[in-house]
Parts: structure tokens; sequence; C-alpha cells
DNA sequence: CTAGTTCTGCGTATGGTCTACGCATTACAG
DNA sequence: CTGTAATGCGTAGACCATACGCAGAACTAG
């Protein structure tokens, strides 16, 4: 009758709250078949093998040789299996930057393990953020990131801008060149030739009088020579990490 | 029985190339009763008044008073609808930088327009991109961007990496934005409250032992308060305008 | 004026999605 | 042994995109 109220307003989703390990089997009932982590191996497995449009509750039973509908006693619905697929997908964080490093050097490592992360795990970009991360390792990503920062003078407000400015940029360059590669096996091409079509497709579309500085890029061949995509990282991780070192210096000063 | 081989590799869906004005209509048949630009902004209209998920080929059908499968004259399916959303969704771009303003100038005018289309219509934020920018408008606002480093001495590339670098910024933290509003309505509570109310939730889970830095970020009360989402913006664009600066400092030497 | 051609609108049907609900079965507490 | 509660899961509902085929409209060629 009177609500049942927690301590705080938004409730964490039973299924997370057992990956903090926060939940204990009642003793009653029949003993469970699966588990929270098996199901959620399971989905990622999928992934893995067939992308994130592959995941459907009736593709992850069947990988486990369930019925679909037995799932749903283990998460509560398809967005929180996809919350704990990604905690699982990116893994433990890389761990606390190595003592002798500056935060340039700790942070720079951070992002490299963030970027191979996606890099062999695409389909962690097509799931839709749907809130501030609550999972274990999420958390602890954030955590080893923040610590890169600790010997800088930032306020902790700006530690954390820094970090989600830095996480921003990975996910979208990782974002973008995964786009190379799925467009490029969906057209059925070489991922070498993707951006050189799409090249000669814009300048067939643009009027160079119209479009005079898009055409001087397209003139110059930026997108017709393979760079290799890491290049293309590095310059605006170390563009972004230069902003921060301006920011760092006038706050030391 | 040949194959009938265009110039270059990936086809342009036909309703894209009617975008670009490059289709006449055949002079058979009868007369069309709408017009692909009918259709898109029916479904904008959707998409405005109750976001990207309600954006389904029968309620956009619906709300022109036609059949569902009507629209497939038009448009060869819902992505390439989506495509077209976008395109109209963004509008013109915001037009070259005035002849006074120095680059970082017009780039922060660009980026703040780019950031208003955002936060009007935050559906943009969902719609799946599928690859580099190929309408009309798009172009647009890649044009108008470019053209704010017209008097650099960057190369060509770089200032489309420069670019890219901006877009990921401005849309990232759109959506970070865009996801604090959209998880408050759903949790039922005031917008000002959401990340208070992620906080506490947070203190609660971790150990602060295991997650010292996180834990002083939380204790420092940077979550709390609520700060002009504004501030947040200009906060992470200068930085990165300070790393473009540097660069362009580089280059310039 | 007529015949042929081609395009439009759209009804039907297929195969997929998530998930609410209810029932039989199991396993423990007392 | 009985009551209770949790599990496994079958059924069914409400959506979704879209392949296909057909009736009719509007033009062109003769």
């Amino acid at each position: 009758m009177a609500a049942k109220t927690d301590d705080s307003g938004p409730v964490l989703p039973p299924a997370i709250e057992s990956a903090w390990g926060l939940r204990d089997r009642p003793p009653k009932g029949p003993r469970p078949q699966m588990s929270v982590p098996t199901i959620v191996d399971a989905a990622v497995r999928v992934a893995d093998a067939d992308g994130l449009a592959a995941v459907s509750m009736s593709r992850v039973a069947k990988e486990l040789g369930a019925a679909t509908m037995a799932l749903y006693r283990y998460v509560g619905s398809k967005d929180e299996l996809l919350m704990l697929m990604v905690d699982t997908g990116y893994g433990p964080p890389p761990g606390p930057p190595p003592a002798e490093a500056d935060w340039r050097a700790g942070l720079t490592r951070w992002a490299w393990a963030d970027h191979e992360v996606l890099r062999r795990r695409p389909w962690l970009l097509h799931v839709p953020i749907s809130g501030p991360p609550i999972t274990p390792q999420q958390l602890g990503w954030m955590e080893d990131g923040l610590r890169c920062l600790d010997d800088t003078t930032l306020a902790e407000g700006e530690k954390t801008s820094v970090l989600l400015l830095i996480t921003g940029y990975i996910r979208n360059e990782a974002s973008l060149t995964a786009q190379i590669i799925e467009g490029s096996r969906a057209a059925g091409i070489e991922p070498g030739e993707m951006m050189p079509a799409y090249s000669r497709m814009v300048a067939r579309l643009i009027d160079p009088s119209r479009f005079p500085a898009l055409h001087r890029v397209l003139a110059a061949g930026v997108l017709d020579q393979d760079d290799d995509p890491d290049d293309e990282f590095t310059f605006g991780l170390d563009r972004i990490l230069d902003g921060i070192e301006a920011l760092i210096r006038r706050r030391a000063a």
C-alpha cells in the first residue's frame, strides 16, 4: 500500500544490481539453469559473429538452447541486456597509469586502449547509449581515465569535462572508420576503395563555384590516398591533448 | 544483359539524386499525388512531434492520408527516408563566415549554428549515420565550415580533419545533454534533478578505495550543481579550438 | 480515335521484432 | 507433507519493413 521508496530516485534495474554483486538468489523455487553472465556472454558472442543487428532475444536464446521467453527471467528487457553487453564488451579497464607517466602519456595510453576495444568490437558503437555509465566496468574505465589527471591542478569538474572530450572523440573516430569498413563490405568493394569512390561521387555532384572549399579538398586528393587510420586517430587526439595542455599550463601558472 | 555500369562504383539512391535535382519525371503514367519533399516534410513533422521512434512508414503515410505502400514509389527504403530527413532536418547551412572574422570566430559561429540545430531537433542524433554526407545541405554545411579555414596555412587534409574533430564534438555534446533531458522525462523528474540523482546512485555503488578518483569527483559535487549546458559546450569547444590554434601557429611558423 | 505502354496507388501477405500473460513444474521452508 | 515462490516457456498480441501483384490513369504512336 505504502509506496516502496528506495533512498534515491531512479531505480537500478535488477540485472544491473546483480552485476554489482548486490543481489542474492532467493532460497525458494527451482534452481536457475542460466545466469545473467551466461546470457550476456551468449549475446556478445552473437554480436561478435554477426553484428549487433543479429542480436535478438530469440537468437540469443537459440545460442543457449533455451526458449526466448526464458531470458526474461534474468533480464528485464532487451535494453537491459544491451547495457550489460556493453559492460562485458568493453572488458576490464586498462588499469591506472604507470607511476612514471605524466598526464599526457597516461591519457594517450588510456585512449589507445579504448580505441582498441572499439576497433575489435565495432558493434559497441551501434548500441544506443541511453544514459551515463552505471555498470562496474564502465565506471572502472572512467576511474582509470580520471587517475591520469591526478597530478594536474585541474578542478574536478574540469577533469570530467576533459575525459568526456576524449571519450567522445574516440567514439567518433571509431564510428567513422567502422562506417567505412561496413560500407565497403555492403558495397562489395575493397575498404581502400571506399573513400576514393565517395570522392568521385561528390565531385560529380557538386558545382565547384558553389562549393569552392569542398572542391579544393577533393582536388587535393585528400580522400583518395588511404592513409593509416591510426595516423588519423593520432592527429585528432594530439589536437585535443594540445588543447588540454594549454588549459593545464594556464591553471598551473 | 550487359551490366549497366555507371561511371563510379556506389550507386546513388534515386531519391537522393532527386534531392540534387538530377531527376526528371517520366512523361508517361498517372501524375504523382505526392512528392519526395512532401513525404520527407511529413516525416520530419512526426519526428519533431513524437521523436524518431514514432517515425514508421505507416505513421508517415497516415500523416499524409495515404497508404503505407504508396510511399515506396518515392523512397526506396526507410533508410533512404531517414537520410533525406537528416538533410531537411539540418536545414540550410549558416552561410560563409563574415569577411572580418578570423578562423576561430568563424568556426565558433559555425559550431554554435550546428549546436543549435541539434538542440532544436534532438532526433537527428538518433538517426544511425551510415556513411559520409552525400545530400546537398549536408555538403553545404561542410563547405561553410571549410571556408572558415580558408585563410589558414593548413593542408587540405588537415582542414577536413579539423572539421571532423569539431562536428564530432558537437554531436557528442548534444547527445549527452539530450540524454539527460530524455532520461529525466522518462524517469518523471525535473531535468535539473537528473545528474544529482545519478551522482547519488553512483556514490551508493562504488567503493571509495577502489574508485578514489571517481569518489573525489562525486565528493566535489561536480554533478550536483546544474551549470548552464552552454558553458559546458563552450568549455569543450574552446579546448578543441586551442588545440587547433596550436597547430595553426606551428604551421604558420 | 485507338492501342499500347508505363507509371501510380495500394491491398495483401510474409517474416521479423519485443514482450505481457498465464500455466505447469520444481524446490525449498516450515 | 504442504504451502509458497521462483523457474521455464508456450501462446498470442501488437507492432515493424517490405516483396509482390494488380487495377487504373495518363501519356505516345499510329
